[in-house]
DNA sequence: TTGCGGTTTGTTACTTTATAAAATAAATAG
DNA sequence: CTATTTATTTTATAAAGTAACAAACCGCAA
């Protein structure tokens, strides 16, 4: 009856892959509509945040959105390039800015547990 | 009319200058309303994205709130360390990491134009 | 099996965040 | 001044996110 957390998890990466943008959580839920009508935000949100917690998934913070991670999910530092124009999304591996910012935020003694990096600008088809 | 927005954009810094935490939208609107009770959403965001627009404020993607600027606003690259615990902020000049994020870009021909860094953890005050 | 208790999932209803578009006021050229 | 342009405010609503409670699930012991 109910779907187990994985399925849902499944599915949600399964709505994210199949498109080539990123998509924001009413749009998924639109998506998981389509086959079962009663699903409700909450439920999309929760699935989310168990993906974007085991870093399957990534949260567009600054423009609300999702992308599935289309690198190795070990990596610690998501760089994440936005284009303005037809929204499609690069993901790089920033590891190795890592001992940049700890340099800076060891100034002020500061313990980092999450790093948010994203880039706005134009890909390469958009900007010529 | 520009005196006008040029005014209401010093009483928006002002409220969030004389706030030690980032501030939403709302709160920041919510202190206008005490001398001024006719204010409305609209004219709160199109201040602060005039503020942000020029670097003399900055928006806090990842938690949805506003800090004034706090380093010279020249600086292209502003790292905000978040806290978790109090929601302090400090503010750090990230343009030495700037090399690194074009070397990433440059592999895709992205034209990157605006950078968001964003960390999340504990400040040494919360740590201890 | 049956009933208990902790955990997970679903539902309802709501809060917070943000913006479109119409209405209005200010600035300025003629 | 007054007509035109432009910026600002208001209204009204859309979009994003969540709190809190209800129902279902699971393992386990009697």
């Amino acid at each position: 009856m109910r779907k187990r957390a994985m399925a849902r998890q499944t599915d949600v990466l399964d709505v994210l892959t199949a498109c080539d943008r990123p998509m924001t959580a009413y749009q998924i839920l639109e998506q998981l509509q389509v086959s079962e009508p009663d699903i409700a935000p909450p439920t999309v949100y929760r699935t989310l945040s168990a993906l974007t917690d085991q870093g399957r998934a990534h949260r567009l913070e600054s423009i609300k959105a999702f992308v599935p991670c289309r690198c190795s999910h070990v990596e610690s530092v998501p760089v994440l390039a936005i284009c303005g124009d037809c929204g499609s999304v690069d993901e790089h591996d920033g590891s190795d800015i890592l001992p940049k910012l700890t340099a800076l935020t060891d100034k002020n003694a500061f313990q980092a547990d999450r790093h948010i990096v994203e880039i706005h600008g134009l890909c390469s088809t958009c900007a010529a």
